[in-house]
DNA sequence: AGCCAAACGGACGGGGGCGTCCGTTACGGT
DNA sequence: ACCGTAACGGACGCCCCCGTCCGTTTGGCT
């Protein structure tokens, strides 16, 4: 284990590192991950080279960028697991995670992308599955979870998810709450008879402009 | 009505055109919009000059490219219409629509973007969300599509469904089939009770390599 | 106050994509 | 077979973005 001796690190550089991580969540939350990283050195009133010299690529700034969210998933899904009511567990979560992707455009491109090996997502998410896959074994044991659910049909639905981040941001939270309803509804084993679930308002959804207008 | 005298046209140039169009469609459909236009023209065997004059910019590309593909939309709702029983027409329709996008990467991504103007898709989709009001309403008379639902509901959908499309081509069907037969059991107001409805199989997803990796 | 190293930032190189120019090719009508 | 012209395609300019280099600034310790 090394002992980081605090090795006398510059004021300004600590003002700066933090700036740019604020400047990054900032950016990238509004504009997604293609964001150009000068975009993200302007917001935060430094130059590229300094971006540069503290997170030495796009990928470095992403992992430190999302580090809060990511923790916010574990959170989410340790909360899930010991839930009393595995089926309640199950709908929190779905609507946690939504909530989160929804509030910053970034997040769920870093998240639901296997980057070529920069973050250790893939351990986290191996460990985050199964954990998943043991509430939805749970929540299926009392009947409220359809038994056809497989966890791949979250990460289906997440990554469809996806698709609705090319939104204003305001129309996108509510677009995202909607959909993690449907979501829920659909799998559920069989909304209560009669009266169907009730929704939360839905979006005034307008279409994208543009993927590839320059 | 300008009568279009039959303007002498080139043998070749007729060909190349064609060849270019199956190109686009090839390139396009595997690929996505954000496939080089040189890429389109090497697969055409042309240079990219050809390939310029006769398509001037890469929306008008685009919009002659999956001009069949809008066909077919046009024609499931019409179907969808037409059909004697509401709920199964709509059921139809998302399956037919989720089916279109899925076999060609680029084609959701152009039908659910506002183009600059390029394509009078704005006309289009106004006249086919008309159609589909219309068969939503007539599908909630009979108590099988939910009351909540609205036609904003299905174009928020169709955009989450876009998120599946950074996927290999044969998962991606698969998804969208998966996808689309939970999109219907969210619709749907009152899935027969006690047995909830089959899905088609689960894909086995891998995760996005990569939105921004160059 | 003075010094030194750490930190900064403007400017640069490299790569890729879109759309265009102009010399060359080859179709097709005579 | 010939020739005019439409069509072709390699090469070019432009722009945007990532990541780097080097001369300059500035924090912090003596």
């Amino acid at each position: 284990m090394t002992s980081h001796l605090p090795q006398p690190v510059r004021s300004d550089a600590r003002d700066n590192r933090a700036r740019i991580l604020d400047a990054a969540r900032a950016v990238f939350g509004e504009e997604g991950l293609s964001a150009p990283m000068r975009e993200v050195a302007r917001h935060a009133g430094v130059g590229p080279a300094t971006l540069y010299r503290h997170f030495p690529t796009k990928q470095a700034l992403f992992a430190e960028t999302f580090a809060e969210q990511r923790r916010a998933c574990h959170a989410a899904v340790r909360d899930a697991l010991t839930d009393s009511n595995p089926w309640h567990g199950f709908r929190s979560l779905i609507e946690r995670i939504c909530e989160l992707h929804a509030h910053s455009r970034g997040f769920a491109d870093a998240f639901m992308t296997a980057f070529p090996e920069a973050m250790d997502f893939a351990a986290d998410r191996e460990r985050t599955l199964h954990a998943v896959r043991e509430l939805a074994r749970r929540a299926q044991k009392t009947g409220q979870l359809r038994p056809g659910f497989v966890v791949d049909d979250l990460v289906l639905m997440l990554m469809a998810h996806r698709g609705l981040q090319d939104t204003p941001r305001a129309a996108r939270v509510t677009a995202s709450r909607r959909f993690a309803a449907y979501m829920i509804e659909a799998f559920s084993a069989a909304p209560a008879t009669g009266a169907p679930t009730p929704l939360p308002p839905a979006p005034r959804l307008q279409l994208t402009h543009s993927p590839s207008t320059p």
